[in-house]
RNA sequence: GGGAAGUAUUAUCCUAUCGCUGAAAGAAAUCGCUUUGAUUUCUUUGAGAGGAAAGUCCGGACAACACAGAGCGGCAUACUGCCUAACAGACAGGCGAUAGUUUCUUUUUAGACUUUAUUUUGUCUGCUUUCGGAAUAAAAAGAGAUUAUUGACAGAUAGUGCAACAGAAAAUAACCGCCCGUAAUUUGUUUUGAAGUUUGAUUUUUUUUUAAUCUCUAAUCCAACUUCUUUUUUGCGGGUAAGGGUGGAAAAUCAGGGUAAGAGCCUGUAGGGAAACUUAGUGAUAAGUUUCUUGUGUAAACCUUAUGCGUUGAAAGUUCAAGUAUAUCAACAGCAAGUACUUGCUCGGUAUUGUUGAGGGGUAGAACGAUUGAACCAUUGUUGCAAAACAUGGUCUAGAUUAAUGAUAGGACACGACAGAAUCCGGCUUACAGAUACUUUCCUUUU
RNA sequence: GGUCCCAUAGCUCAACUGAAUAGAGUACUUGACUACGGAUCAAGCGGUUGAAGGUUUGAAUCCUUCUGGGAUCA
């Protein structure tokens, strides 16, 4: 139910290349998201980001990007099911891109919002 | 008891649910089907980040390329021994520097006692005895011993260079000054200095007498006279490195000789350096003897000597390889026109063209490299002062590749610092809360 | 992951071959010129030479270690 396997990451370099030119985009603070929709069977692949430009250590760029994670693998749900509906597949990346460590509950409750956004754009 | 510094060890834990990475076992489905096998899904089991994983400052393993051998250049290292795969690392030592403790010597000051009319002299260690008492302090310099910390600790006597300002001068020498010679100028026995004679005054001593006075001797001062000696300044030529306030640094200490004045110019001697020898030590080195020598510092200035280093780094490199284009080969088709070859020319043939298949290199991508190793642990044994080595026994302990350790809920206490593997090891450097042990030092309290 | 470079006044740059008041332009302040402003002229202000140690008589410069910024290798 709550799952992230590899499948649903983007792993492809080609793919984030054509993600990062023809991609749309919006920022919902403290994220920057960028996403393309294309025609298919309601695949989704998510990119996870936070540069070293914002975080020095890398102790805190993995703690970013943990606590972003499991926000993902908790909330997927309901936008994975509106692209099965709508037959759309879709690549997305989300950059962090504040320079203040946030804890869980912030970030959980804007990667909530930027998929709610998401969603409303399918279709 | 508290604070600070250093070294060593450790580096939050437990339960439940949901997830991530790879491993092992099992089941199902699909491909394949003689088996092995490949992919996907599910279940179970056990595992999953450090002392610095960091900085990339050194050294290696490993890989590719280069390589008969030698030299130049470049880079690195630099007291000795020893450990190590190797090292700018570790251990043990030598020498130096700094700090502390302690002992001795010298000088000065103050004090006590002693001696002397005063200046002064002596003592102020130990033990014993005696006794009314007192029988030492401070500062500076030097030497020795010991403890701790620390040192990019070869060579300045191979050569080149540099040493601002200040100072005469920064390592050759010149200037002031001193001395000699010479020329000119000025002065001239009234000046300067030396020797002698006479007179006067004062003081002292001796003798006589002692109430004063007088006489004599010696010294000093004033005056006069006699004899001997020219003086000042400047230029020129030479000698000299003793002296000259500076500076981070000023040319071998002291004594004597020597000279016109001087000078390591000569002699002895303190200190430094080199060589040889003796003793101790594996050696650095230490102690001593003899001879020679003595020109300050700087090599984290160039450099010299000795030793070492082939270059590039896992984005190294190895294997498989869709698709596209295609060297080459084979078959089939075409051979209309042009070109080239075959030929003196024409026809013919071959190539140039197309399709299919094979095939090599190789892109996307995938796999290996890549986790059993100079590995880790040991109330073990042997060798060694130690670092460490050897033997014996035990263990398998992350391996990703857009890159894995998290979230939620509850609990415990010391309330959680610095910080996240990316080929792997040995060091160094830097960051760091708390706890434990040890060492050093400071403060306070008690005895 | 490897390799290399840079840091100087508010800003842009010198001085990098050790030598004592670290310089130039611009910006800022004041004055002159002008009816006023601009331009121009003159004077002034402004520096822990990224930080900390070391070598040296003496360090912006030489050496070491850190901090921050940048370039490059498929």
């Amino acid at each position: 139910m709550f799952s992230f396997p590899k499948k649903e990451r983007l792993c492809n370099k080609k793919k984030i290349d054509s993600l990062f030119s023809k991609g749309k985009a919006f920022l919902c603070y403290p994220f920057s998201v960028k996403y393309l929709l294309s025609q298919g069977d309601g695949k989704i692949q998510i990119l996870i980001v936070c540069s070293k430009r914002y975080q020095k250590k890398a102790v805190s760029r993995n703690y970013i990007k943990r606590r972003m994670r499991e926000a993902y693998r908790l909330n997927n749900s309901q936008l994975k099911n509106r692209l099965t509906e709508a037959g759309q597949d879709l690549f997305v990346s989300l950059s962090y891109i504040s320079k203040d460590l946030s804890d869980y509950h912030f970030i959980e409750k804007n990667i909530s919002d930027v998929l709610k956004t998401l969603e409303s754009k399918v279709g």
